[in-house]
DNA sequence: TGGGCATGTTACCGATCGGTAACACACAAG
DNA sequence: CTTGTGTGTTACCGATCGGTAACATGCCCA
């Protein structure tokens, strides 16, 4: 109803439409959110919106970035709480991952389910989500170097697995157990590496 | 070009819709092909499609349910293959579903894709797929009751989180490595619970 | 006070899409 | 031949959606 521009909100249209997106692409599905709903959702119109991205498209990605940017920054937050420490940033992150879960509404994963709204692979957001996965499947594999996993590239693979995993099956098992059972998993695998005594290759020994 | 009812293809044009159906499907998404390009790929027109199926909708519940068909069968096939052994049950049905990631073409798992497409609480296919997630893990969870895994609801959603985790991988890691390492894993969670002798508690007595 | 700038408002365009109507055609069985 | 059934063909409808034009309005700052 109100405008925004008098008054009430002092927030700029452009985040407000950001969030808005957010809120509607979660709940609803990228493609079946029209941008004039996103523009009412966040108490503005179309017109506004164009005049902040080039495209629905522009849009999404400038979405996305925004959740790859949170998730870089907690990874770093988690690195910097547990400096030297790479178990401890692993249980950390199963911990925080979990706890994440009590936040999604029965809907899985945002950056999963986009990835599997936009089937373009020139699509600006892909682009975005698919460097992300990298990254942090690249900083999933130099923490369990670090550990001294025997193979981290198994490790690290068994790790995301299960991040993804998790967050997949958030639609079909319960929340909690769900989150519950990732950090036990975690645990297992950390668990299983102290009990192994001396792989054929020593890669880096950080025995504590 | 032909027709299809002169000579050519014999196959009913139910049948070739919904091949061409699960192809477009997969490929580009439920939401992104339209009827008319499924039935020119199926050889036919939209009207014969609507003869077949009520509407859009339907067509989509029907393709889901010929995968959860083909699904439930394999699991069929593993228990007749290994009956009284729930152990080579788990190995086998990882083995099979590391070899199919050979097929999926860079986009992850249909029924996934799927379940993010269509955020539509009551869409006829849900109800489908989401009948089956229930099936499956139950069957999982049986399965490693009769394995002897002191907590089964636990084995069976690490289980389930490394099947799932593992097909939402392929699309960001390559697909070979996918398939072994989910191998590796059922592998080592199989292994880790024969070495258990009769655990009350899981979280102490870790010290080595 | 006045001018610029961001925003609000309305109307509209072209394209696409799900779905339907009406009619023509082929083929099999009686 | 005739009838009926399944299919092909064309045209169309209504709704939605992404995106734009043109103009009005309000606010901040000089």
């Amino acid at each position: 109803m109100c405008p925004g521009s008098t008054g009430e909100f002092r927030i700029p249209p452009r985040q407000r439409i950001l969030e808005a997106a957010d809120d509607l692409f979660r709940r609803i599905g990228i493609r079946g959110v029209g941008v004039e709903a996103i523009a009412e959702a966040a108490g503005t119109n179309k017109m506004t919106l164009y005049r902040h991205f080039a495209s629905k498209d522009e849009l999404i990605a400038e979405w996305v970035r925004g959740i790859v940017e949170k998730k870089e920054a907690e990874w770093d937050d988690i690195a910097a709480k547990h400096p030297g420490d790479p178990e401890a940033q692993l249980v950390d992150w199963s911990r925080r991952v979990a706890k994440k879960f009590a936040e999604m509404e029965e809907r899985g994963s945002a950056l999963g389910n986009a990835l599997a709204e936009l089937p373009e692979a020139d699509h600006p957001a892909r682009k975005v989500i698919d460097e992300h996965r990298v990254r942090e499947h690249a900083r999933i594999r130099r923490v369990c170097s670090e550990a001294g996993f025997p193979e981290p590239d198994l490790a690290a693979d068994q790790f995301y697995m299960l991040l993804e995993g998790a967050k997949a099956c958030v639609t079909c098992i319960g929340l909690k157990r769900v989150g519950e059972h990732l950090m036990k998993s975690v645990d297992a695998l950390i668990e299983a590496r102290k009990r192994q005594p001396a792989p054929a290759a020593p890669r880096a020994a950080s025995r504590r």
